[in-house]
DNA sequence: CGCCGTTTTGACTCGGTTCAATGCACGTGG
DNA sequence: CCACGTGCATTGAACCGAGTCAAAACGGCG
């Protein structure tokens, strides 16, 4: 699979059971700012790791809600859909990211949360979340930045959604992509797509074909290069100005 | 004001200071589930009322953030903007729902909220909510609640703009404006809307003509009365038929 | 009264959808 | 090993919903 090699630096097979201390996400997740006896504690909660096979269903909208999760590996979308059969991807999350804090606010899942990829999460068990984080503020402060800036996140998609057109949309987005994966000690311009066109067009609010359309547009432009889900950003500048200017 | 009548059948002037336990949003806001000893600890937080008048920043992109803010009266807008001129209203806030959650991610406020008619809000200072919370589990966890609602909210507001046309948006917002109002004690079926066409449009994603055909579509359908600003709802069954059916 | 912000309405344009055909990559079984 | 099937991606042509531009009407207020 030499397709997979530039989003697999790290650990090729890890074992099953990793400490929060020594976690290479640490500093992405939830353990940030956190000392090494609270590491330990937060480890005793998070006692199993799960795996979610390709196309599974990690939970789904209406199940009872108990627990959050941790994308250890791999990567994940999520999705809402109406009484009539619309849906809509709310987002995609990789390695680092916590999944479910839709279902504080019922007790039950309000979304559906599926691998897109072989992967791997950390079962946080919420009620046990909330009894640590009154012991150790750090911790309590960190999850409630978490929540807000999923918050934040929302309200940049909705401007998005709202108000850009096709191009700027894929742009952002594509901006945003890489620069979560090179966070992530990822190349910064070569990557390959978890996701189809389908997906990424109900994330923006397009439909696949215009979705195609305009990978092919910022290919003809010499932006990037696009080989069906390889991907290599050849302007991040000029996708930047994309984004940024809403006539030119 | 004989316009504002049906949305102001409580108190009309009321005094400065009024205990979260004597408040009528004790059940929409905050407090819900507290006790009485909670509450007068809640209360002893929530130290001040600030009175925002129509068209002034209660706070602004960018401010340091220090507090959260109850709408105790009145009506809030929320935007976001992008470097470009471009902005979205995110939200809009009445009694006893709360302003300021996107200020938690990174310390200043991520959006402005402004006052569509003169309001007053309850201040609460987000580290004392943070102390408090540590100590009433009941008002930790509906804090939590409130925040998960919130990105449930706007997953659904991800969906409208995703997926539905210009009067499955109507429709849905009106719904969604007189439930919320109803569930504060206003007629369901009859209101005054608080912000422009404009600002409407900019929260379902469309243009202020298109918000404005849209209205005089639903007149001629026979499914409202629209007065500029004085709307009556007439067949509410027939409006969420729209939200409901794609394609009819 | 006359101004001004807001709303309504009309005519025209255009970006994105729809429908449809073709191409490409990959796995599976003959 | 190749033929075939399947899912995903690309591309084209016609269409349509919402945007744009412009003008007129409404309502509130100095």
């Amino acid at each position: 699979m030499p397709g997979m090699a530039t989003q697999t630096p790290l650990a090729a097979v890890e074992p099953l059971k990793v400490a929060c201390a020594s976690c290479n996400l640490r500093e992405l997740c939830l353990p940030v700012g956190l000392n090494a006896g609270e590491l330990d504690q937060l480890d005793g909660l998070v006692g199993k790791r799960r795996p979610v096979p390709r196309g599974e269903h990690l939970f789904r909208n209406g199940e009872r809600f108990e627990a959050l999760y941790a994308v250890r590996t791999g990567f994940f979308k999520t999705c809402v859909g109406s009484e009539d059969g619309r849906d809509q991807v709310t987002g995609f999350q990789m390695a680092g990211e916590l999944l479910g804090l839709d279902g504080i606010s019922s007790d039950h899942h309000h979304c559906d949360a599926i691998a897109l990829e072989d992967s791997s999460v950390c079962v946080i068990p919420y009620a046990q979340l909330e009894e640590l984080s009154r012991d150790f503020t750090v911790l309590q402060h960190q999850f409630h930045k978490i929540m807000s800036r999923e918050i934040v996140r929302d309200h940049g998609v909705m401007l998005l959604l709202g108000n850009m057109r096709a191009d700027e949309r894929l742009a952002a987005f594509l901006l945003n992509l890489t620069q979560r994966l090179q966070a992530r000690g990822f190349s910064p311009s070569s990557l390959v797509l978890r996701m189809t066109r389908e997906e990424i067009g109900s994330y923006l609010g397009l439909k696949l074909e215009t979705v195609s359309r305009t990978f092919s547009k910022f290919q003809d432009d010499g932006l990037m290069e696009v080989k069906q889900r390889q991907l290599r950003i050849l302007d991040q500048a000029g996708l930047q100005a994309i984004v940024n200017n809403s006539r030119c």
